[in-house]
Parts: C-alpha cells; sequence; structure tokens
DNA sequence: TCAGTATATATTGTCGACAATTTAAAAAGA
DNA sequence: TCTTTTTAAATTGTCGACAATATATACTGA
C-alpha cells in the first residue's frame, strides 16, 4: 500500500512511529503536554529514546517545543489546514512537473493501472477504496519526480499532518467522482510529457480540494 | 542582518549551530563521516547533545544518518544543486505569491528600503554587498508569506544547505546587475497586489539563478 | 594465495542518575 | 485580601556507563 513501507531497525524508530500514530490518529489529543517521563513508562523505552523521538515529530510540524518547557502537540485549526494546503500547492505542483519529464514507464504504468482500479471502484461506489487510492496516487507522482527534496519533505512531513487533519477534522469527503476525472487528466500530461500542463493541473486539484475542506469546516463552524 | 538572530538558549542549541556552520563552511569536509564522540570532546559537550546535532541536521539535509552505521556529512553534486533549486523555485515562488496579499506595509517598506540600498550598492559597484543583500531580500519575502509551514521548510532546512553549496562552490557570483533588476520587478509586483505575477518572476528569477551555476560549474568541470 | 570464519576493536544505541530550570505551592509582608 | 518572596515539587537538559551492532583484524582450511 504505502510504497514507502517504514521498517524500523533502531528503538528509537518503533517509538517514533507508534508515537506519531498516537498523535496523528488522535490518542494524544491535539493541544495537550507530552510528557518524557509519561511516554518513556508508556512506551517501555528509556527518556533519551522518547526525546529523540519527540524531536523527530518536531521537525515533522506535529509537535512544538519550547527549551525548558516541553512539547506539545500541535494545535490544528483552519488557518493551519490552509497554509499547509498552499504548501503542498507548491511542492506537489512540481512534483507532477517533473514527473512529466523524469518518470520511468514502469512507474507510469504503475499509476495508470492505479487509475483503472479506481475506477472501477467509483463505478460500484466503494467509496472505502478512495482515501487509500487517493493518498497512493499522490505518492506516486512525488516518487515521480525524482527529486530526494521533494519526497522527503512531503513523505516525512507534510503527509503525516495531512493525515492527522484528515482523520481528526473527518474529511473522508465526497469529491470521489470529480477527482478521479482530476486524476485522470493529470496521468493523462504526464503521460505526454506535459510538464506545464502537469503542474498546472496538481495545483488546481489541491487548489479544489483545500477549498472543498475548507467550505465544509465553515459550514461545521457556523 | 540575518532576520532570524538565531538565539541559543539550550547546550544543544548551541553544538547545533556550531557543527552545521562547520559543515556549512566546509571546516568539516563534505563526505566526510562524524564520529559521535570525536565530535563530543571538539564541541566539549557529551555525545547525547552532539546526537542531538546530527539529529538536526539530518532533517536540514546537511547530513544522513544510517542505523547503527553513523552519519556523514551529505555529498555536494550538480544533481543535487538542481533537485534543491527546483524546490526552491516551487517554495518561493509560492512565497511571493502569498506575499503579495499577506505582507504588511511595514515589511513591504523594508523591502523597497533594501532594494534602494542594493541599487546604491550596484551603482558603485560594492559587488560585496551582494551576498547578504541577496540572502535577506529573499528572506524577507519568504517571511512577507505570513506561512509558518514555509517559513519554517525554507529558513531552517532550505537555506542551510542553499549556503553550503554556495560557499563550497564558491559562486559568489555575478548576476549582480540583472538580478537587481529581477529583484525590483518582484518587489513592484507585490507591491501591486499581483500575487500570480509575483511567484512567475520569483520562479524565473531563482530558475535564471540555476542555469547560472550550472553553466557556471559544466565549464569548471570541463 | 585466497575464501571463509572467528575474534577483537571501534562505534552507535540505550539506559538510569544527576544538574538546571521552570512551575506550583507555601509563606511573608503590606 | 492581595501582592511579593521563598520554598518545594515536577520536568527538562546533560552526562557517563553499559549493551548491541558493525567494522576491522587475525585465523583456519583448502
Amino acid at each position: 500500500m504505502s510504497p514507502l513501507l517504514e521498517t524500523p531497525v533502531t528503538s528509537a524508530d518503533a517509538t517514533y512511529i507508534a508515537l506519531r500514530n498516537d498523535i496523528v490518529e488522535g490518542n494524544i489529543v491535539s493541544g495537550s503536554k507530552l510528557n518524557e517521563a509519561e511516554l518513556s513508562t508508556k512506551y517501555q523505552v528509556s527518556r533519551a529514546i522518547v526525546r529523540e523521538a519527540i524531536n523527530r515529530l518536531t521537525n515533522a510540524s506535529l509537535v512544538e517545543r519550547k527549551a525548558n518547557v516541553g512539547a506539545k502537540v500541535v494545535t490544528l485549526s483552519l488557518e493551519g489546514l490552509i497554509e499547509l494546503y498552499q504548501v503542498r500547492e507548491s511542492l506537489e505542483g512540481m512534483a507532477a512537473r517533473l514527473a512529466a519529464t523524469h518518470m520511468t514507464q514502469n512507474e507510469l504504468k504503475y499509476l495508470q493501472n492505479l487509475l483503472n482500479k479506481h475506477f472501477d471502484s467509483v463505478k460500484d461506489s466503494q467509496s472505502y477504496y478512495q482515501e487509500a487510492g487517493d493518498v497512493d496516487f499522490h505518492y506516486r507522482i512525488v516518487l515521480g519526480s525524482h527529486n530526494q527534496q521533494l519526497i522527503s519533505m512531503l513523505m516525512n512531513n507534510i503527509y503525516h499532518l495531512v493525515r492527522m487533519y484528515r482523520v481528526q477534522m473527518g474529511m473522508a469527503g465526497p469529491r470521489v467522482t470529480t477527482a478521479f476525472e482530476e486524476h485522470r487528466n493529470i496521468v493523462q500530461a504526464i503521460a505526454n510529457k506535459d510538464a506545464e500542463l502537469a503542474e498546472m493541473l496538481m495545483r488546481r486539484h489541491i487548489a479544489y480540494s483545500r477549498n472543498n475542506i475548507e467550505q465544509k469546516l465553515r459550514t461545521i463552524q457556523a
């Protein structure tokens, strides 16, 4: 599923992943303080390990740390979500542009295959597929950019926060069929090696998503 | 000078900054291994502190770490530089776009002032100003985006690596007058609140820089 | 001589304890 | 009663030591 199947080698890796999941899933509530000693007993590792995990999460913007005071789980907000999507639009747009020229035939095939499976599920209205399928779609294009800097930023940082917003603000979401159309056009542009168009379409795709989410949230708040 | 004057509060902060500088400046050569015990005695702190510093540098892409093996200073390459500039183009383009709508009057004034000073130095051909002035210019626009995610990425990660390339591959560089023109047009677009244009001009500005550097490097290698 | 194995060394990963700092509670003064 | 100061508790920052892993060296057998 996830193209980067994380294989924790060290104990710190495992703790990082566990803590990250608990934060993303909301088991540790957004905004709450992270007590190192507490987490140490919870995950059965030394405080040093917990500290390392927390440090990593700080770079991923899931946690905010203040010297001599401690770390808090990031507070989710509409503004934060918008900022996040602006960055996504920028980076994933570039990823699509680069994918258009750098993607291999095999990578492209995988993507088209994914699209077909996606199409079937849309047809049968198995909307449950949408979530994972959408994630994989975006992952593959990012990987297709072959830009390590870009890949690292999105995979290690941005996407975890995106997931956190998705899970906790609950946007499994409609837009299934329209999003599919957009995906199809993006793949087409990449297949045609039209970098300019690929970037533009990806940017619009994400901008639409952002608008959609914003609107949804506003109606909830109203 | 640097808008974000780093004030190290903890010993780990100071060590991180010291180590980072030594890497950026090339005192510790690109590609070499980082021995924790060695650095521990060098900076007069415990190994735990050194480890934390190394971890931070890993996220900034200045260091690569492999579990149970160790950390190496990143190896500079033309490909790496190109990837870096692609990311810059993407992110700083977005920063300029956002700055056009989010920048305050004071921030804009500062920028225009900077431009004037820059103009004087170009006129007097004090090219030494160019370096710091260029850096500050880009910083201010990024800050003007008021997007914390964007600011953090560029300030904490990208720019350190950019500086490392600048220092070690030695591109104080010409392009003084042409770059100045480009800067002027970007500021103009921001002042006019023309987000679209601001982004486009910033992207071109960085793309030009990249081409310039690439060309320079190729001639050296040839 | 070389391949493979076993041993020794060096280096990273992990831990518990102490030091420094912040926060909470108690005491003192007005 | 309220503000300020002092004291105590809790939490983070730092350290040195031990455990686990990887790398280098020495050894064995063909």
